[in-house]
RNA sequence: GGCAACGUAGCCAAGGGGUCAAAGGCGGAGGUCUGCAAAAUCUCUAUUCGACGGUUCAAAUCCGUCCGUUGCCUCCA
């Protein structure tokens, strides 16, 4: 099967288990709608992971020559932002704007676009009445005391994303005992309004919508009744994404989405990334430690859909690993002063190749990043391929390669100094930094005239400093380490 | 208990019937270069893919059992 003449990207899809080839229901354009946070805390690195992973696959879709339109909601109404309400004394708004406005200054410094929509639950509570009031008249939902119910019972297909049964689900540990509903694993759409929350008028009196509801209702305003592809996290296959396909098909009668699409949990010390477990790193703790590029590269030599662990030793060695890439590309601005491609032979659309077959692949990120440092070593030393005939050509189309092509897909080597990724230094350094370079320059002097005990000496009380001193053709430079 | 994943070198991690005596990263060992130190670079670093059976001309890759880890079954990315 051929899709404009290449091959098919696959991913795969939860609920068969297998990778199926993405086949757009409009030719040409994909619609992906991400579950977004629940906007009551500051959120971790494990929220970051589908972030970052779709937000990758996104511009790749782009790259693949597909329009992309990606919606990625902010849950503004929910228990947890009521109980921070009610615990703190804060204003419900007021908790809402703050954890809206904190999480997309996280996502700015991790480099993640913003979506094209990003709705908010409350912008939709009269989509979401009227939603619901299409369940009750189709028979897939009740109302009782106030409170409205879906009809697992109603929903034949239910289970069929998360594997799972009725029955097996009666016969988990905890049975809901609420006796307004008709059948245990029957859920919440509509619930009614206790004193002093936020609520809304409906036909069935004061309240708000229900867990899984917003991500229907959003959904089918912003994407249609049937889209491309639904992502997030492995956590959210049951309950919730079971119960948003169960109340979109249920009314429209048509698949909610063709693809479902998972990545694996965050884990550290071995057990998930939560708030619960208090094993979570805020995003812009691991940023301003590490910068973006490490974390990016880090959760990109993972397979999406695996689990993985995560820990400082690790993040010390992607940011290590980054630098080598962003010194290679560095070299090259060095010794072509400009960067353009010029002309591309084999040699780019072989590595093109390699790339789109690593992605087209479940997105193959692993692969992808092999393919850079494969190229970088290929091509290492920049001054000795420049020396090669056509080295330039080469280097050109390698820098292209790995900053416009992978770079711009996975948000990677956007910025190529030295410094990137490191804490930006105070301003009030500017002194020091003239008392070190005098330092320096005092060093060249001594080395100059071969006078290498007093050099050495400056090199050893600069490094008490945490100034380490690198030696090079073109003189000494200075970092701080 | 039910469901779903996963187990590959010192560590992280791709591969997922032959082209694999298994990519890439980190670390380690040795060499080159440099006054020193770095950086860079070169070579080496899994006869083996959790264990045991089976299918096959052929398995790390398919099937079964077992052991171990994780996630979901309650809000959770």
């Amino acid at each position: 099967m051929t899709i404009n003449g290449a091959h098919p990207i696959v991913l795969t899809n939860t609920q068969t288990g297998r990778k199926e080839p993405l086949i757009p229901v409009n030719p040409g354009e994909i619609r992906m709608y991400v579950c977004g946070p629940t906007v009551y805390n500051l959120v971790h690195i494990g929220n970051a992971r589908p972030a970052i992973i779709f937000d990758a696959l996104r511009r790749y879709l782009e790259y693949r020559g597909y329009r992309v339109f990606f919606v990625q909601n902010f849950t503004d109404i929910d228990d947890k932002i009521i109980q921070r309400m009610n615990r703190e004394g804060w204003d419900f708004d007021t908790i809402t704007a703050t954890y809206i406005r904190e999480y997309r200054k996280d996502m700015q410094a991790l480099g993640v676009r913003e979506p094209n929509f990003a709705p908010r639950t409350s912008y939709f509570v009269p989509q979401t009445i009227r939603f619901i009031q299409g369940l009750i008249e189709k028979g897939h939902a009740y109302a009782s005391d106030g409170e409205v119910y879906f009809s697992v019972p109603s929903f034949a297909d239910y289970g069929a994303l998360s594997h799972r049964k009725v029955e097996d689900l009666q016969a988990g540990a905890r049975i809901d005992v609420d006796p307004d509903k008709r059948h245990p694993a029957d859920f919440s759409l509509w619930k009614k309004a206790k004193p002093g929350e936020p609520s809304w008028d409906s036909p069935w009196g004061s309240g708000r919508p229900g867990w899984h509801i917003e991500c229907s209702v959003m959904a089918s305003v912003l994407l249609g009744d049937s889209f491309d592809i639904h992502a997030g996290g492995n956590d959210l296959i049951f309950p919730h994404h079971e119960n948003e396909k169960a109340q979109s098909e249920s009314l429209t009668g048509k698949p909610l989405a063709n693809l479902w699409l998972h990545n694996g949990m965050l884990q550290m010390g071995g057990s998930k990334m939560a708030k619960s477990v208090g094993n979570i790193i805020k995003i812009r703790e691991a940023v301003q430690r590490y910068g973006s590029d490490s974390l990016r590269l880090y959760m990109y030599a993972t397979h999406y859909r695996s689990p993985m662990d995560y820990s400082e030793e690790r993040m010390d060695e992607w940011k290590r690993s980054g630098a080598k890439v962003k010194a290679f590309l560095r070299e090259i601005e060095e010794a072509l002063e400009e960067t353009t491609l010029k002309a591309a032979d084999d040699w780019l659309l072989e590595k093109r190749a390699d790339l789109t077959k690593a992605l087209d692949d479940d997105f193959n990120t692993p692969k992808a990043v092999a393919l850079v440092y494969e190229t970088v070593k290929e091509l290492s030393p920049v001054r000795q391929t420049l020396a090669q005939p056509g080295g330039e050509s080469r280097l050109r189309q390698a820098y292209h390669l790995i900053k416009n092509e992978v770079g711009d897909i996975l948000g990677l080597f956007g910025d190529t100094s030295e410094e990137s990724g490191l804490e930006t230094p105070a301003d009030d350094t500017s002194d020091f930094d003239s008392l070190v370079d005098f330092l320096v320059r005092l060093r060249d002097r001594y080395r100059s005239e071969k006078n290498y005990e007093m050099s050495d000496v400056l090199r050893l009380e600069l490094e008490k400093l945490n100034i380490k001193l690198m030696d090079g053709n073109d003189g000494t430079r200075w970092i701080r380490s």
